[in-house]
DNA sequence: CTCCAATCGCAACTCGTGTTGCTTTAGGCT
DNA sequence: AGCCTAAAGCAACACGAGTTGCGATTGGAG
């Protein structure tokens, strides 16, 4: 068994990564050809095909690159603004005319997709864990009831943005972002996302 | 210029129709063709590629239909009754073995196609003014404060089932349905949906 | 330095989706 | 009842995604 994770193969990797999130950028998913990659890239068609199988082998890859990526977390000092923080930063992020149109085929591409799917999950699941933080260190400060699943409180938040975004395909402004925020913070300050109430 | 809605186009048009419902219902929208819902529904190939051009109109045109079927709106004479019984609802939709990968289908047919994009939109847009009644009903008992966005109410309820759904690929339970709707309720008696607050 | 196995490049092929020009059928109208 | 035209059927074709077998290249190990 040989490794070669300097030589060839990792050049390779590179350049169809990078021209995956370039196309996506571009043309955005529907775009998306594994032959427009292989030629952006100067890697040969059959062997993108061999390595990523297809469109949506070139997206879970692209993903375990995105989830690897850190994140700013707030930490105003008031759970209210920490959250609209947050969400602001989610719409906004959709927002923008080259992350949002790569951020958006990830969803795109999980829908469809099962392996697209498992890497999507754990991108969130990675991502909701990380900004319960910003719960915890209410619950700390005596804002919101001990027993609050912060994950929760998070999905909550962002939900209504994404919900606007893939299924009602309405548009999504700031004040959108910064009511679902309020929300979810209203909603948590008064228990409903404890585990102690009934 | 000639109109033949009760002859033979109409009977083309709802096997068509039906037989998309049909191998949505069996197959998904990954396993949805052209050519089997033509083979299953008696009609020619072409005539499908010429009156619905491709797998997306078949659901923009299926979800014309949906539209229009009346939906059971609860009056329980509670707020948050009202709002649990339909995030329950679309739920235990999605859960269905049937209607659940018909309505996922037009989800994502929706986020790959504009034109089935802007059928999902004026479908939700029904949907929300419908449900936004029991909003008004409870402004009217006093139990949200007066100007609450009916509309937005219904969909921060509804989006974290959504979001769980078709963005993070969680399971949803009706716990997580109950929730989401509480937690609305709680954002709205806050006045956190009130055109009036700051 | 030389070998050698993994990986990539290449060209030809298969296969399924969608298209086109033409013919046939059927239903509304007089 | 019979015509007339919109709409459906049909077969042949065009096109592009994805596959396969084989030869060429590369980079690490001895």
């Amino acid at each position: 068994m040989e490794q070669r994770p300097g030589g060839r193969s990792a050049r390779v990797r590179d350049a169809v990564r990078q021209a995956t999130l370039a196309e996506l950028a571009e043309r955005g998913y529907g775009g998306l050809t594994v032959e427009n990659v292989a030629i952006r890239s100067g890697v040969h068609k059959t062997t993108v095909y061999r390595r990523w199988g297809s469109v949506e082998g070139l997206i879970a890859d692209a993903l375990e690159l995105a989830r690897e990526e850190p994140w700013p977390m707030p930490d105003t000092g008031s759970f209210q603004e920490d959250l609209r923080e947050i969400v602001r930063l989610v719409q906004s992020g959709f927002a923008d005319p080259v992350a949002g149109p790569v951020s958006a085929a990830f969803v795109t591409a999980a829908v469809q997709n099962g392996d697209a799917a498992r890497s999507l999950h754990d991108f969130f699941t990675a991502r909701h864990e990380q900004a319960a933080e910003v719960v915890r260190r209410a619950v700390e400060r005596g804002e919101v009831p001990a027993g609050t699943d912060g994950a929760d409180v998070i999905r909550t938040a962002v939900a209504p943005v994404y919900y606007r975004l893939f299924v009602t395909h309405e548009p999504v402004t700031e004040h959108d972002a910064v009511r679902a925020a309020d929300a979810a913070a209203a909603a948590a300050r008064a228990g409903v996302f404890s585990a102690l109430q009934p």
